[in-house]
DNA sequence: CTGGGGACGGGGCCC
DNA sequence: TGGGCCCCGTCCCCA
Protein backbone atom coordinates (compact mmCIF):
# COMPACT_ATOMS: atom_id res chain seq x y z
CA UNK A 1 0.00 0.00 0.00
CA UNK A 2 1.32 3.41 -0.70
CA UNK A 3 2.42 5.65 2.01
CA UNK A 4 0.45 8.52 0.74
CA UNK A 5 -3.13 8.78 -0.71
CA UNK A 6 -4.97 11.24 -2.90
CA UNK A 7 -7.55 12.67 -2.12
CA UNK A 8 -10.32 13.83 -3.83
CA UNK A 9 -10.55 17.01 -5.10
CA UNK A 10 -13.13 18.94 -3.26
CA UNK A 11 -16.04 20.84 -4.91
CA UNK A 12 -15.46 24.58 -6.11
CA UNK A 13 -18.65 25.35 -4.86
CA UNK A 14 -18.10 23.86 -1.92
CA UNK A 15 -18.07 26.49 0.49
CA UNK A 16 -21.02 26.86 2.75
CA UNK A 17 -21.96 30.59 3.04
CA UNK A 18 -24.38 31.17 0.59
CA UNK A 19 -23.72 34.40 -1.06
CA UNK A 20 -20.22 35.21 1.01
CA UNK A 21 -17.86 36.40 -1.16
CA UNK A 22 -15.31 33.55 -2.17
CA UNK A 23 -12.89 32.79 0.96
CA UNK A 24 -9.36 34.13 0.75
CA UNK A 25 -8.17 31.12 2.05
CA UNK A 26 -4.91 29.68 0.24
CA UNK A 27 -6.08 25.90 0.27
CA UNK A 28 -2.64 23.74 0.87
CA UNK A 29 -1.22 22.57 -2.53
CA UNK A 30 -2.28 19.32 -4.28
CA UNK A 31 -2.06 16.73 -4.27
CA UNK A 32 -3.09 16.94 -0.39
CA UNK A 33 -1.03 13.69 0.22
CA UNK A 34 -2.14 12.41 3.74
CA UNK A 35 0.02 10.71 5.72
CA UNK A 36 -0.79 6.45 5.18
CA UNK A 37 -1.38 4.04 7.70
CA UNK A 38 0.70 1.21 7.85
CA UNK A 39 -0.46 -2.22 5.73
CA UNK A 40 -3.65 -3.29 7.41
CA UNK A 41 -3.82 -0.19 9.52
CA UNK A 42 -7.20 1.52 9.11
CA UNK A 43 -6.89 5.18 8.75
CA UNK A 44 -8.73 6.42 11.64
CA UNK A 45 -7.59 3.96 14.08
CA UNK A 46 -4.09 5.10 13.11
CA UNK A 47 -5.21 8.65 13.70
CA UNK A 48 -7.19 8.24 17.06
CA UNK A 49 -4.87 6.58 18.69
CA UNK A 50 -4.23 8.07 21.90
CA UNK A 51 -0.94 8.11 22.44
CA UNK A 52 -1.06 10.61 25.12
CA UNK A 53 -0.48 14.68 24.47
CA UNK A 54 -0.26 17.20 26.98
CA UNK A 55 -3.58 18.44 28.05
CA UNK A 56 -4.82 21.70 27.81
CA UNK A 57 -8.36 21.99 29.09
CA UNK A 58 -10.61 25.03 28.58
CA UNK A 59 -8.84 26.72 25.64
CA UNK A 60 -10.65 25.29 23.08
CA UNK A 61 -8.61 22.95 20.31
CA UNK A 62 -5.27 23.96 20.39
CA UNK A 63 -3.20 24.12 17.27
CA UNK A 64 -1.30 21.23 16.20
CA UNK A 65 1.15 21.05 19.19
CA UNK A 66 4.74 21.55 18.07
CA UNK A 67 5.82 18.72 19.74
CA UNK A 68 2.77 16.18 20.03
CA UNK A 69 3.32 13.36 22.45
CA UNK A 70 1.60 11.24 19.83
CA UNK A 71 4.56 10.15 17.73
CA UNK A 72 3.86 8.45 15.16
CA UNK A 73 7.02 6.27 13.01
CA UNK A 74 9.13 8.31 10.98
CA UNK A 75 8.34 6.93 7.89
CA UNK A 76 5.18 7.45 8.29
CA UNK A 77 5.64 11.12 8.06
CA UNK A 78 8.33 11.50 6.12
CA UNK A 79 6.16 13.52 3.28
CA UNK A 80 7.14 17.53 4.08
CA UNK A 81 4.23 18.34 2.80
CA UNK A 82 2.19 16.59 5.01
CA UNK A 83 -1.00 18.11 6.82
CA UNK A 84 0.72 16.38 10.04
CA UNK A 85 3.35 19.28 9.23
CA UNK A 86 1.58 22.10 8.63
CA UNK A 87 -0.87 24.45 10.72
CA UNK A 88 -2.61 26.94 8.39
CA UNK A 89 -3.12 30.54 9.51
CA UNK A 90 -6.27 31.66 10.13
CA UNK A 91 -8.91 31.44 7.45
CA UNK A 92 -11.65 33.73 7.13
CA UNK A 93 -15.10 32.65 5.68
CA UNK A 94 -17.42 35.28 4.74
CA UNK A 95 -17.87 37.43 7.43
CA UNK A 96 -17.03 35.41 10.07
CA UNK A 97 -13.34 34.74 11.61
CA UNK A 98 -12.44 31.18 11.60
CA UNK A 99 -10.51 30.84 15.00
CA UNK A 100 -9.17 27.45 14.45
CA UNK A 101 -8.13 25.20 11.32
CA UNK A 102 -6.72 21.51 12.18
CA UNK A 103 -4.70 19.61 10.51
CA UNK A 104 -5.58 15.86 10.05
CA UNK A 105 -3.31 14.64 12.84
CA UNK A 106 -3.72 17.76 15.01
CA UNK A 107 -7.75 17.12 14.78
CA UNK A 108 -7.79 13.58 15.12
CA UNK A 109 -5.73 13.80 18.46
CA UNK A 110 -7.07 16.71 20.22
CA UNK A 111 -9.90 14.55 21.63
CA UNK A 112 -9.59 16.11 24.67
CA UNK A 113 -10.55 12.95 26.35
CA UNK A 114 -8.23 10.55 24.25
CA UNK A 115 -5.57 12.70 25.20
CA UNK A 116 -6.26 12.71 29.24
CA UNK A 117 -6.53 9.01 29.03
CA UNK A 118 -3.31 8.39 27.30
CA UNK A 119 -1.42 10.87 29.25
CA UNK A 120 -3.25 9.31 32.38
CA UNK A 121 -2.14 5.79 31.28
CA UNK A 122 1.74 6.86 30.62
CA UNK A 123 1.57 8.86 33.94
CA UNK A 124 0.04 5.19 35.62
CA UNK A 125 0.72 5.85 38.78
CA UNK A 126 -2.00 7.59 41.25
CA UNK A 127 -4.80 6.50 39.43
CA UNK A 128 -7.97 4.74 40.11
CA UNK A 129 -8.47 2.18 37.74
CA UNK A 130 -11.95 0.32 36.96
CA UNK A 131 -11.80 -3.60 37.74
CA UNK A 132 -14.28 -4.33 35.16
CA UNK A 133 -13.06 -2.25 32.38
CA UNK A 134 -9.92 -0.56 33.63
CA UNK A 135 -10.19 2.68 32.48
CA UNK A 136 -8.52 4.88 35.02
CA UNK A 137 -9.96 8.32 37.30
CA UNK A 138 -8.20 11.12 38.92
CA UNK A 139 -10.18 10.31 42.14
CA UNK A 140 -11.97 7.56 43.63
CA UNK A 141 -15.09 9.75 43.43
CA UNK A 142 -15.08 9.53 39.69
CA UNK A 143 -13.95 5.90 40.00
CA UNK A 144 -17.27 5.26 41.89
CA UNK A 145 -19.56 7.37 39.76
CA UNK A 146 -18.02 5.42 36.67
CA UNK A 147 -18.70 2.26 38.46
CA UNK A 148 -22.05 2.67 38.35
CA UNK A 149 -22.45 2.65 34.81
CA UNK A 150 -21.47 -0.99 34.83
CA UNK A 151 -24.62 -2.05 36.99
CA UNK A 152 -27.27 -3.73 35.40
CA UNK A 153 -30.41 -2.76 33.62
CA UNK A 154 -32.47 -4.92 36.51
CA UNK A 155 -30.11 -3.74 39.22
CA UNK A 156 -32.16 -2.59 42.19
CA UNK A 157 -29.92 0.59 41.85
CA UNK A 158 -31.75 1.13 38.66
CA UNK A 159 -33.86 4.38 38.48
CA UNK A 160 -36.56 5.69 36.16
CA UNK A 161 -36.88 9.15 34.49
CA UNK A 162 -40.00 10.78 35.81
CA UNK A 163 -40.46 12.34 32.59
CA UNK A 164 -40.24 9.86 29.73
CA UNK A 165 -39.72 6.49 32.59
CA UNK A 166 -36.02 5.87 30.85
CA UNK A 167 -34.35 3.78 33.12
CA UNK A 168 -30.86 4.35 33.85
CA UNK A 169 -28.35 2.61 36.25
CA UNK A 170 -26.02 5.49 36.65
CA UNK A 171 -27.04 8.24 38.84
CA UNK A 172 -25.33 10.82 36.84
CA UNK A 173 -26.27 9.88 33.60
CA UNK A 174 -29.82 9.74 35.03
CA UNK A 175 -29.43 13.52 36.16
CA UNK A 176 -28.19 14.42 32.77
CA UNK A 177 -30.90 13.15 31.30
CA UNK A 178 -33.35 14.41 33.20
CA UNK A 179 -31.94 18.17 32.17
CA UNK A 180 -32.80 16.82 28.24
CA UNK A 181 -36.62 17.94 29.40
CA UNK A 182 -35.68 20.70 31.04
CA UNK A 183 -35.25 23.23 27.69
CA UNK A 184 -34.49 25.80 29.40
CA UNK A 185 -31.86 27.48 26.72
CA UNK A 186 -33.40 29.42 24.51
CA UNK A 187 -32.82 31.26 21.51
CA UNK A 188 -33.27 35.32 20.96
CA UNK A 189 -33.33 34.71 17.11
CA UNK A 190 -35.89 32.20 16.23
CA UNK A 191 -37.08 31.03 19.69
CA UNK A 192 -36.00 27.72 19.46
CA UNK A 193 -35.15 26.45 23.17
CA UNK A 194 -31.96 23.38 24.12
CA UNK A 195 -31.71 21.45 27.07
CA UNK A 196 -28.05 22.87 27.63
CA UNK A 197 -25.92 25.90 26.88
CA UNK A 198 -23.42 24.28 24.49
CA UNK A 199 -26.50 23.15 22.53
CA UNK A 200 -27.66 26.91 21.91
CA UNK A 201 -24.03 28.26 21.67
CA UNK A 202 -23.96 25.37 18.35
CA UNK A 203 -26.98 26.57 17.09
CA UNK A 204 -26.29 30.56 17.47
CA UNK A 205 -23.84 29.85 14.78
CA UNK A 206 -26.63 28.78 12.41
CA UNK A 207 -27.65 32.48 13.13
CA UNK A 208 -24.04 34.13 13.06
CA UNK A 209 -22.46 32.31 10.48
CA UNK A 210 -19.62 31.39 12.63
CA UNK A 211 -17.21 28.93 11.57
CA UNK A 212 -14.65 28.45 14.10
CA UNK A 213 -13.78 25.22 13.05
CA UNK A 214 -11.30 24.90 9.90
CA UNK A 215 -10.01 22.28 7.74
CA UNK A 216 -6.18 23.27 7.22
CA UNK A 217 -6.32 20.39 4.14
CA UNK A 218 -9.07 22.96 2.11
CA UNK A 219 -9.83 25.78 4.29
CA UNK A 220 -13.35 24.89 4.31
CA UNK A 221 -15.06 25.58 7.90
CA UNK A 222 -17.68 24.28 9.97
CA UNK A 223 -19.92 25.68 12.84
CA UNK A 224 -19.86 22.08 14.44
CA UNK A 225 -16.87 20.26 15.25
CA UNK A 226 -18.33 16.76 14.70
CA UNK A 227 -19.06 18.06 10.85
CA UNK A 228 -15.27 18.99 10.95
CA UNK A 229 -14.58 15.69 11.72
CA UNK A 230 -16.71 13.66 9.48
CA UNK A 231 -15.23 16.31 6.56
CA UNK A 232 -12.11 15.06 7.58
CA UNK A 233 -13.06 11.70 6.53
CA UNK A 234 -14.04 12.30 3.50
CA UNK A 235 -10.22 13.38 2.46
CA UNK A 236 -9.47 9.91 3.63
CA UNK A 237 -9.63 7.57 0.48
CA UNK A 238 -9.86 4.60 2.74
CA UNK A 239 -12.88 3.49 3.10
CA UNK A 240 -13.35 1.62 6.54
CA UNK A 241 -17.21 0.61 6.49
CA UNK A 242 -18.17 -2.41 3.86
CA UNK A 243 -21.07 -3.80 2.83
CA UNK A 244 -21.39 -7.70 3.95
CA UNK A 245 -23.99 -8.04 1.55
CA UNK A 246 -22.26 -6.54 -2.00
CA UNK A 247 -18.27 -5.62 -0.29
CA UNK A 248 -18.66 -1.87 -0.91
CA UNK A 249 -16.86 0.04 0.80
CA UNK A 250 -18.02 3.67 2.01
CA UNK A 251 -15.86 6.26 4.05
CA UNK A 252 -17.93 7.16 6.72
CA UNK A 253 -20.55 4.78 8.77
CA UNK A 254 -23.54 6.95 7.91
CA UNK A 255 -22.69 6.21 4.35
CA UNK A 256 -23.40 2.87 4.76
CA UNK A 257 -26.08 2.63 6.71
CA UNK A 258 -27.73 4.64 4.38
CA UNK A 259 -26.20 2.27 1.98
CA UNK A 260 -27.74 -0.77 3.91
CA UNK A 261 -31.57 0.90 4.42
CA UNK A 262 -31.75 1.99 0.61
CA UNK A 263 -29.84 -0.59 -1.64
CA UNK A 264 -28.84 -3.67 -0.61
CA UNK A 265 -30.84 -4.47 1.97
CA UNK A 266 -33.72 -3.06 1.19
CA UNK A 267 -37.12 -5.44 1.29
CA UNK A 268 -34.34 -8.01 2.50
CA UNK A 269 -34.62 -10.46 5.71
CA UNK A 270 -30.82 -9.42 6.34
CA UNK A 271 -30.69 -7.33 9.15
CA UNK A 272 -28.23 -4.55 8.66
CA UNK A 273 -25.39 -6.62 9.62
CA UNK A 274 -23.64 -3.07 10.32
CA UNK A 275 -19.85 -3.30 11.27
CA UNK A 276 -16.53 -1.86 9.89
C1' DC B 1 -27.74 5.74 -5.03
C1' DT B 2 -23.76 8.02 -3.16
C1' DG B 3 -21.33 11.82 -1.22
C1' DG B 4 -21.33 15.66 1.57
C1' DG B 5 -22.78 19.07 4.85
C1' DG B 6 -25.93 21.29 8.57
C1' DA B 7 -27.99 20.73 12.77
C1' DC B 8 -28.70 18.59 16.86
C1' DG B 9 -29.31 15.09 20.93
C1' DG B 10 -27.41 11.85 24.29
C1' DG B 11 -24.14 10.75 27.31
C1' DG B 12 -19.21 10.35 29.21
C1' DC B 13 -15.52 12.72 31.49
C1' DC B 14 -13.06 16.37 33.92
C1' DC B 15 -12.67 19.97 37.18
C1' DT C 1 -22.88 17.81 42.39
C1' DG C 2 -23.12 20.79 38.55
C1' DG C 3 -21.14 23.16 34.71
C1' DG C 4 -18.43 22.85 30.80
C1' DC C 5 -16.47 20.37 27.17
C1' DC C 6 -16.25 16.85 24.02
C1' DC C 7 -17.30 12.72 21.09
C1' DC C 8 -20.43 9.76 18.81
C1' DG C 9 -24.20 9.19 16.29
C1' DT C 10 -28.30 10.36 13.75
C1' DC C 11 -31.56 12.76 10.88
C1' DC C 12 -32.40 15.55 7.15
C1' DC C 13 -31.48 17.89 2.99
C1' DC C 14 -29.21 18.72 -1.26
C1' DA C 15 -26.12 17.93 -5.36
Amino acid sequence: MPRSFLVKKLKADAFPLAGAPAPPYAPLEPPYALPGPAAGDGYLQHCLAPAGYNPDKKQGLPPAPPDPAYAPGQEEYSDPESPQSTFSARYFNGEAAVTDSYSMDAFFITDGRSRRRGESQRRGSHRHSCPECGKTYATSSNLSRHKQTHRSLDSKMARKCPTCGKAYVSMPALAMHVLTHNLKHKCDVCGKAFSRPWLLQGHMRSHTGEKPFGCSHCGKAFADRSNLRAHMQTHSAFKHYKCKQCEKTFALKSYLNKHYESACFKGSEHSCAIGN
